[in-house]
DNA sequence: AAGCCTATCAACCGCCGTTGG
DNA sequence: TCCAACGGCGGTTGATAGGCT
């Protein structure tokens, strides 16, 4: 049997040259994104539709950046990342101009090798040192180091049945882990699923030392530029909002406080 | 100058969720 | 309710440019 193919067979394939693109661009000004089969068809293309929404949304759509990811960009994918994981649609909507795939791309030929020679929680310490030199006016720093960040909450711990966090257990050893990335993920597709999972109050779960705190404290969850927040390694933040619309909520939520740290709040 | 190696990135592939008949 | 078509997404591949020997 085997999968029909998406696409007839007598079509173009690999790069698309000029006239292509002049066509496609042409074709979406009038009739607008979207029925991509039909945009290949009607438009003469001899491309298939997917690959016609590629080039569009990755290549021709006005608006597009491309090349020269800044520094707060690179900034906000790793920070982005252990929150989202390789859900790189999200983590682009959340740079406006950039496509999912150059996110991806740059992580994987940039990003990822750095944080392997400087692994996460490594990096994250380094964000530390480099938070408390830069409160304490004494700062020397490399010019290839990684801008100073606090990004303590890669920690987003199970819950579990009792109320204890798994991430607490003194076995708890993440740093130098072979399975970093994948415990990362673990977690924070565990709390995705409580953060999306409204209208069930039962899993909505705020420890007892949670309670007493600001409901500011959200901003706990995900990334904060707290100077006087301990070490991701010594202290756990239990802590998952009573309500979040959503898990885009929770990201708007942590944006604010990033571009407010990054001096961007009015962008 | 030539050959090899590495990095980059555009594009393809295939899975999966959504939608509409 | 079912199913085919479509669209979105992430992983992977392959072409190519640039650097190195």
């Amino acid at each position: 049997m085997g999968r029909r193919p998406c696409c007839p067979k007598e079509i173009n394939k690999g790069a698309w040259s000029r006239e292509e693109d002049q066509t496609l661009s042409k074709y979406v000004a009038i009739h607008g994104e979207g029925k991509w089969q039909k945009v290949a068809q009607n438009a003469g293309l001899k491309r298939c539709g997917k690959s016609c929404r590629q080039r569009w949304l990755n290549y021709l759509k006005p608006g597009i950046k491309r090349g020269d990811i800044s520094v707060d960009e690179e900034d906000l994918i790793i920070r982005l990342h252990p929150l989202l994981g390789n859900r790189w649609a999200l983590i682009a909507k959340r740079l406006p101009g950039r496509t999912d795939n150059e996110i991806k791309n740059y992580w994987n030929t940039n990003l990822s090798k750095k944080l392997q020679k400087q692994p996460t929680s490594s990096y994250v310490s380094s964000l530390q040192r480099k938070h408390h030199e830069e409160e304490t006016k004494q700062v020397h720093v490399a010019p290839e180091a990684p801008r100073p960040r606090r990004v303590k909450a890669v920690q987003h711990s199970k819950m579990l049945d009792n109320g204890v966090c798994e991430n607490c257990t003194p076995s708890n050893k993440v740093e130098g882990s072979s399975d970093e990335a994948s415990f990362t993920d673990f977690l924070i597709d565990i709390d995705q699923s409580h953060l999306l999972n409204i209208g069930d109050d039962s899993n909505s779960k705020v420890l007892p030392q949670m309670e007493e705190e600001d409901h500011n404290n959200i901003n706990n969850v995900g990334l904060t530029n707290s100077p006087s927040s301990s070490p991701p390694s010594d202290h756990c933040h239990h802590l998952l909002p009573e309500k979040f619309d959503s898990l885009e909520t929770l990201l708007d939520v942590e944006l604010k406080r990033m571009a407010s740290f990054l001096g961007l709040e009015n962008d």
